[in-house]
DNA sequence: TTGACATGCAAGTCACAGCTTGCATATTGT
DNA sequence: ACAATATGCAAGCTGTGACTTGCATGTCAA
């Protein structure tokens, strides 16, 4: 509920893996992302491990999950990482 | 040294209170920030629990402290934060 | 309907983050 | 020199977060 979890969201490694995935590919299942985070993020974490952290993430508003039939949809909203950039002046690139 | 820290170190509410406070008056000593914290963002943590916060916060690269005789001035850096803005596509907002 | 598949729920374990406590070090003013 | 000020170091306590384990629910294909 309160959207300072978006902080506590991301203080997890494997929920910043589970938000690249969705990144570079959006609508992914539970089983999709366990066996793509096995494989390109080297996270050995179990089904109900991921399930979890998708749960934080969609509490934290950074994940929207859409159900049909016995699939669920995970796609990422990097929406609320606004509030970051809004909280505190982040100095330009020097080039 | 990971640059990740930097989301390790942004989990915690009191290390953004005190990013909020350097962000609004900086190079403020432990002394100063302690008494700031307290009366204007109600945090009642002891002076040793903001100098870990402190050490946190510097091992991530948000804060350089500078030593001039028995004081120690902070200063926040928010240059890390645009590793979060970097990394994932923050959508504009909408008007 | 039955079995396989995809996900959900709940309790228990364990390591670590944040805090406190107590003492140590260092600098300034008188 | 001495006391007050400002900070540093280290060990111990405790709640919580991440993970596992075991079972339950729900959906599809044959």
């Amino acid at each position: 509920m309160p959207p300072d979890d978006i902080f506590a969201a991301l203080a997890d490694p494997t929920r910043r893996a589970i938000l690249d995935e969705l990144a570079e590919r959006d609508g992914q299942t539970l089983f999709e992302l366990c066996a793509r985070l096995t494989t390109r993020h080297s996270i050995g974490s179990s089904r109900q491990a991921i399930s979890q952290h998708l749960d934080l993430l969609s509490a934290a508003g950074l994940v929207k999950a859409e159900r049909s039939g016995r699939y669920k949809f995970h796609h990422a909203d990097f929406g609320p990482l606004r509030a970051i950039v809004d909280r505190w002046p982040i100095p330009e690139e020097r080039t």
